[in-house]
DNA sequence: CGGCATCCGATCTGATACTG
DNA sequence: CAGTATCAGATCGGATGCCG
């Protein structure tokens, strides 16, 4: 995805107190590794449907909020599996039926985004007051009078 | 990459949005708030090296390796600025000084992005092989499936 | 120095149509 | 059902210029 990306000196420790090393200077940490696949729109979801167990296609897509279209939820799981955290497994019947599995890293994952789910869910609260009292501050800086 | 992404311009009409409403457990949807800010190109980044201490616009800037514009550098810290995440003081001198800094809950995120890293050092080599043996075995006729 | 606005190219996504 | 191909619209990100 893009080129140019901070590299290692960038996440050290930068007074004292030792936050995100690196040690191997040139690589990204690997963070980058990980948030381009966390960051996408949907592999989040799809990872943490299939935490649930295996899923066929068409069920994986009608799990997913805000329905991801065919084309993204086959973009999503093709780069999952590339990266080893999603088996596919093709059932040659017919009509088709594939599968779709995490795997064993793709479990391990799953830990992580428990807890960014956790982190979210307990600061959800403060991250909306902190918009409001943001946004809230926006409005009256410019116009005065009143609102809202 | 999502779908509600501020621009700042845009950032006042964001307000109340709407998290892809949750249907199960409130895992996926607490996900989202925190992958809409995790996900951008630099935010991990800016939080990274606020976590060593505060910082000015510039040398933030500077230190961000891999070079992020100005423009995006305010987008950025603007958005973690309105979730709370950072905290900005205006100093009015001549010529003007911002210093940057995590807030409290900043800094608890920053031990969220240390386990991915962790997991994302971890789980490199893997990655890397099931990618090689993915395109390997794709091997026949397409080629380009690129590595990104 | 810090930051907003604008133009513009590069990407990403969804909708649609078609195949096995 | 699962997946590929393609086109069009929305977004993103960088460069540039102006301002307080």
């Amino acid at each position: 995805m893009s080129a140019g990306h901070t590299d290692v000196t960038t996440l050290k420790t930068l007074v004292g107190e030792p936050v995100i090393a690196c040690e191997t200077p040139q690589e990204e940490c690997g963070v980058r590794d990980v948030l381009d696949r966390l960051g996408d729109k949907w592999s989040v979801y799809v990872v943490v449907e299939l935490a649930g167990g295996v899923l066929r296609f068409k069920e994986l897509q009608r799990r997913i909020h805000g329905g991801i279209s065919q084309r993204m939820l086959t973009l999503t799981v093709r780069r999952l599996e590339r990266d080893g955290l999603v088996k596919r497994t093709v059932h040659p019947t017919i009509p088709p039926q594939v599968e779709y599995e995490l795997t064993e890293m793709g479990h391990s994952l799953t830990h992580l985004i428990k807890s960014l789910a956790d982190w979210s869910i307990a600061h959800r609260p403060a991250i909306a007051a902190a918009r409001q009292a943001y946004d809230g501050a926006q409005d009256g800086a410019q116009g005065a009078t009143d609102s809202r």
